[in-house]
RNA sequence: AGAGUAGGACAAAUGGCCGCCGCCUUGGCUUCAAGGGGGAGGAAAGUCCGGGCUCCGCAGGACAAGGUGCUGGGUAACACCCAGUCCCGGCGACGGGAAGGAAAGUGCAACAGAAAGGAAACCGCCAGGCACUCAGUCACAUAUUAAACACUCAACGAGUCAAUUAAUACUUGACAGCGUCAGGUAUCCGGAUUUUAUGCAUGAGUGUUGGUAUGUAACUGAGUGCCUGGUAAGGGUGAAAGGGUGAGGUAAGAGCUCACCAGUCCCGCCGGUGACGGCGGGGGCUUGGCAAACCCCACCUGGAGCAAAACCAAAUAGGGGAACGACUGAGGGUGGUCCGCCCGAGUUCCCGGGUAGGUUGCUUGAUCUCGACGGUAACGUCGAGGCUAGAUGAAUGGUCAUUGUCCAGGAGGCGGGUGACCCCUUCGGGAAACAGGACCCGGCUUAUGGCCUUCUCUGACA
RNA sequence: UGGGGUGUCGUCAAGUGGUAAGACACGGGCCUUUGGAGCCCGCAUUCGGAGGUUCGAAUCCUCCCACCCCAG
């Protein structure tokens, strides 16, 4: 089991996979909205993700899951939530 | 200006940067790179109907089950659309309607009410009977009263005659008619009388018509109670009470009869393809509501769904066949090879089904745009032109700038209007909806942003 | 994609054309020195929403909404 990470609208799981590349997994279920608030959704952790890509460590499997109200998140907000994860706690494996 | 009504088009635009998914070309050669070009909707949604397509089933018929239900048209088809009919709603523009059959049958209608459907008498109305009460009429009887009229008798009054007498007095007798009472303010007033004045002056009886009281019998009327019958006009109940109004009629009433009206059915004529409408005549004289209760009638429907279906096809297991082999040892291990040693009952090949996986289905289609013609319209026919997403954990996004739209606010305008208010300029803010294809179409329904147009009603002003 | 079910008071629920039962909870009162228990009373303007049929709809019909389940 990966270490699980917790903000206000995601929960990230992470675990090393030892083949040296980063996947990215995203669940993203129906108590977040309709269809369209959902890619929305799932855009913007990919967009994080693929902005941020160079930042990010390689060798890890990362899940996102959405939380309920995370379809009234825009980019910077997304990035602000992510980031203190990723940038800040600097992976206490 | 406000409130509505019907319809239409749209679904912010452009550019920069960073990205996503297919396609084509070139290079590389399943992975990548470069270039080119494309990339969600009016509802893509809900999955409520109808089809295409695919597989399965199917001689034909009937039943069941489900659905549809005014007429005509459109369509591949529909529960959809168009044009109408009728009914309902709205002041209106306009909107809505599962709108066949209730004299085929079964059933339902709480409470209230007498009665909820081939009827029924609770109150009421009418007739008859019985009992009681009251009143009246007539008759009789009794008692009483004495109001009216008539008559009789008597008396009295003013007279006449006769007798008597002096006398015309008094007395007695006889005699005809009249008065003895109309009326009013009623112990009083007023007035009459064969002659003036004054004064006086009524009693009894009978009869008739009565009145009052009681009784008897009959009759009539009214009331009360009971019984029998007639009656649906009226009251009352209910969502609904077996047509409405008026007249006649009747014991009281009633389509019992008549007139007019409404409705239904039938017939005829006219208009319409038809639903239906109009006119005329006739009949029963009124035969209620609910079928989105069962049902009847007419019509429609085979089942499943692109995770359908077709093709290619690992690994493993099992099936069929062939060859070799089972102590005369197939095959395997060891080893460079042979011998040897060890293991050893199956081994090898072929075939078919078929899972994972992949490919097809997969976007050229009841297609879109424009034009002409036909049709009131829905729609159809013809011609020209176009190709417009095909993903499969599922792609169209992020950010910046400018412009445009909307909202509320501030400031300004020698802008408009009688006015409510509207318009323009500018400033700095804010907002931009509903929502994402998944085989494809036609509808329906639901969600949703502002814009434009048509028409209606209301208010103010002219 | 196809199919099925549920929605009634705060909770569990009955009711299937004619007044929306009941239990628990909640509120008030009685009782008790007080609490509990017990007793009495109260508690649904809209039965998920909107239309329609009917004299009358929680119930019948249509369309929506939310939730749950099943098959591939």
């Amino acid at each position: 089991m990966g270490k699980r990470h917790h903000t206000r609208h995601f929960v990230v799981i992470i675990k090393q996979n030892g083949l040296g590349i980063t996947r990215l997994g995203v669940t993203v279920s129906k108590k977040a909205g309709n269809a369209v608030k959902r890619n929305r959704v799932k855009r913007l952790i990919r967009e994080f993700f693929r902005l941020n890509n160079s930042k990010t460590p390689q060798g890890y499997d990362i899940v996102v899951t959405a939380k309920k109200d995370a379809s009234y998140l825009d980019l910077w907000k997304t990035k602000d939530e992510l980031g203190a994860i990723f940038f800040k706690k600097k992976f206490s494996l």
